[in-house]
DNA sequence: CGATGGTTTGAGATATATCAAACCTCGTGG
DNA sequence: CCACGAGGTTTGATATATCTCAAACCATCG
């Protein structure tokens, strides 16, 4: 029995596209890691030796400058797949925010496996398109909009991408109260941001009755409707 | 004889993938459609009904706010595909920046013609996969870059990404002098700034002598290295 | 308890936006 | 041919959102 029949992502994951036999063979070329928050997976320009399927937990994708500055490009989730197939080198970064299990394969082995598989290559090219989709989004919220309307639209983002998998494919699971995985400079490094005008927004959003902060991490959204319309 | 024998971009877009017949196929399901500057191929939010590639001509896609704040999120040239294909939605608008033609198809004959094609779906997952680096890239300029190193940057993508196809694969190809094909509008819309930061920075760029501006639309770069210093 | 790292709050500086006017360029029609 | 108008662009003066620098604050952990 391969590992793979107990995973918890395996419907929702790109092998999902598998079958038994393909399953055990894609099991064969990969292993499992463990990762703790902070802990880099890859690196920016590095060669891309690597991709992975997110297990659990939640990473971050980042590029920076030179000198210094970070951006978060992107945010992954269970059943997320993560690296650069068919690619040299690797854009950005990855790094665990929580801790974090992932199934690592051979770039190379992988992209082998791939070419010999059609259903998986259209599994990984949906999830391509649909994380296109999302960055396109992001670009507005970046070039276009203030900072309330980045965190606020930030909040409304996370209520829906930490909402454990939805059991019914059309409900969007949506959550009310939910514990950030990022801290507040990580959340400025999203939004393009300081960490000091992200803490004021949010600040101003509980004054203002729209949200809850219980603790540092933690979020509680009061009024839905109110965030939606802060974030434009 | 089909028109893809005849096609200027055949070799370099995903139709690259396909034999004689498969090509033919491919044809008799697709149709050409020529756009004026300002003329749009699909609007953001509309159903996903069409997917083409570009034969000629450069169009932008953009999305908006409510309130009519507008971000450009991608710039298409000969050769690239545009649409989405497996999906019910269109995020962004595609509008033609100068006068165009493209490869039009209907997105459900498209989708069922790629799924019977692993190659036409590999180079189609390739293509996401580059344009899906290039768009985390920009994230980097938008949150993080200052109202100079943006329009430097911006002036050297250009400078790339409007060269003819290379024949080498390997000197990459950049331009000393080109042709905007963009207003100052939407040097703005693409960089998250207005139109008069936009300008000023030109002025200021032109000033410092790394570029030359003989004509509204027109670029001469005089200094590539300077610009990269700028750029950041 | 005191040290440490992250967070919030405050005061001030600054890059960019905003508002407004002048300036080109180019096509049109008198 | 020139005057005119219209769109786009540049330049200027001012406002403001966000950044920067700095201090206070607060949980957590040894």
């Amino acid at each position: 029995m391969s590992a793979c029949d107990t995973c918890v992502v395996r419907n929702r994951a790109i092998c999902a596209s598998l079958d038994g036999d393909e399953l055990k063979a894609l099991n064969a070329i990969g292993r499992h890691r463990t990762l703790e928050p902070g802990e880099s997976l890859m690196w920016e320009g590095d060669d891309s030796v690597l991709v992975a399927n997110v297990i659990d937990g939640v990473l971050k994708l980042s590029t920076g400058t030179e000198d210094g500055r970070e951006q978060i490009v992107g945010v992954v989730y269970p059943s997320d797949f993560i690296g650069r197939p068919f690619g040299a080198t690797t854009g950005h970064g990855v790094t665990a925010l929580t801790d974090a299990r992932v199934c690592v394969f051979s770039r190379k082995d992988f992209d082998a496996f791939a070419r010999e598989h059609p259903a998986l290559e259209h599994k990984l090219l949906q999830r391509t398109l649909a994380e296109l989709d999302r960055t396109r989004r992001w670009m507005l919220l970046l070039g276009r909009k203030s900072a309330g309307e980045k965190v606020a639209s930030f909040l409304l983002e996370m209520s829906e991408r930490l909402a454990p998998p939805g059991c019914s494919t059309f409900s969007e699971q949506t959550l009310t109260r939910f514990s950030l995985p990022f801290s507040r400079q990580q959340v400025a490094d999203v939004l393009g941001l300081t960490i000091e005008t992200v803490s004021r927004q949010f600040t101003r959003l509980k004054a203002d009755g729209l949200i809850d902060l219980p603790s540092r991490r933690e979020v509680v959204i009061l009024s839905r409707d109110g965030l939606a319309a802060e974030a434009g």
